[in-house]
DNA sequence: CGGGATGTTGATGGCAGTCAAGCTCGGTGG
DNA sequence: CCACCGAGCTTGACTGCCATCAACATCCCG
């Protein structure tokens, strides 16, 4: 009965889910994903909003399901460093660590499906195809936070912003190499700022540069940007 | 009789081994530690030799037996980043990837149990014990990355000198926590620039700006440092 | 002892941070 | 409909930190 009762959820909740492909429940079915649902609970969060702060008791994981957040450290004189971005799909959360060392904060109005940290390890124990799915991504994020590593200890401010650019049009497009198009920018510059390890300033500053290049344009107050010409961005993002 | 040979492996290549506690392979036994020690192989690398090439088909991962190696990223045109130090136990290479993104070369003389990528893959799939081993690695690993993403995007070179002397003695250390110690410094200038994102010549100068206000004092060519008093370390590593 | 590699010290310049002023755009209310 | 307001973005002037280039010191090893 209960079983049933858990398929049934799985099924309303789960089958038909927007990112039902997409995120790291995607990998598992049958009563595995029964399992996962019946732990599962939404949970809206409005743009600015803080999921986990850095230092508290790390309780709970996450799968993005829409909006975008962002995963931030900070010093203790208040620095941040944006170290990572999430996106519908996502996985959010460090299983098996006690306290969250990163804070957790929703860019835009944002939607998760929240599962408590600890049931969540124990059906990671049970269902193989989740594990390995986490796993790969831990994998690929692990490598992501490594390429970023190259970025802010060598890159300079214009190819910090113009190899954004580039990943910002990687991301809008899926898989269409057009010479030129048209992409918004999904954050303000502050945290564009605190991403690439600039200050404000200076990433604005590269944008006009970028403009002076004819490499782009700027509508909706700098929140959209029009790609003219990729080839140029990628090579102010490689130079030599 | 082939697994009962393949135990008799396992029992003299591995129950034995210098890393059975530390290593990755610590967490499993029984017929998964034979099937495992069948696929590996020691490796010997001299110091500066290099293990796999970034670009170049993922073939192998490993553990680390003896020695330390450097896992490095690098641009276009030849700037280099340290994004992770590998010593005794740890893990090396990325599953589930068909290239080699990093390249990883041995600082010192090395030792290392290596296993083909694909066969390691498959035996992750039927040791569970070992597949969850690897995640909570994994994450660990993903998560030093980001803090080291804050290193490098916000602070400045004098703390980022004295943060990877505090990380030298907390390595050094078993927990004890003395308020001078001797450690010795396991990479060149070269590598410790290339590591903190400096240059040689930055991270020469914050270490005699160290040795000036008596927190700390070279011997050995600067390989090996006498820290007078961990505070003042850890003070500078977190101003404010 | 001598030579090469590694580390230190010095002089200089450029890039990005800081501080401060002005601009743009979207939203709000008269 | 338009004037106003405030947040976010841009631009400007200046400073300072770290990279660069170059000389020198030190250590290790034959």
């Amino acid at each position: 009965m209960w079983n049933i009762h858990a398929m049934m959820t799985a099924n309303s909740r789960c089958l038909d889910c927007a990112v039902r492909e997409t995120a790291v429940c995607g990998g598992i079915d049958g009563s595995d994903l029964a399992t996962l649902s019946d732990i599962g609970r939404r949970r809206q969060l409005a743009a600015g909003q803080v999921l986990t702060w850095a230092g508290d008791a790390n309780l709970l994981c996450a799968s993005v399901v829409t909006g975008i957040l962002k995963v931030t450290a900070s010093t203790a004189n208040g620095r941040e460093q944006i170290v990572g971005l999430l996106f519908a799909g996502d996985f959010v959360g460090q299983p098996f660590s006690e306290e969250s060392t990163m804070t957790v904060t929703a860019l835009t109005a944002s939607d998760l499906c929240i599962y408590p940290r600890e049931r969540f390890e124990r059906v990671l124990g049970e269902a193989p195809g989740l594990e390995r799915e986490l796993l790969r991504r831990t994998m690929r994020s692990l490598n992501d936070a490594r390429e970023r590593m190259l970025t802010l200890g060598q890159r300079g401010a214009q190819e910090r912003v113009a190899g954004f650019l580039v990943d910002l049009c990687e991301r809008a497009e899926g898989g269409i190499s057009e010479r030129s198009l048209t992409v918004d920018v999904p954050v303000s510059r502050g945290d564009m700022a605190d991403y690439l390890g600039l200050t404000i300033e200076t990433v604005s500053r590269q944008l006009t540069r970028l403009k002076a290049l004819d490499a782009i344009t700027l509508t909706r107050a700098g929140r959209s940007i029009l790609v003219k010409d990729r080839m140029i961005l990628a090579a102010l993002a490689n130079p030599d």
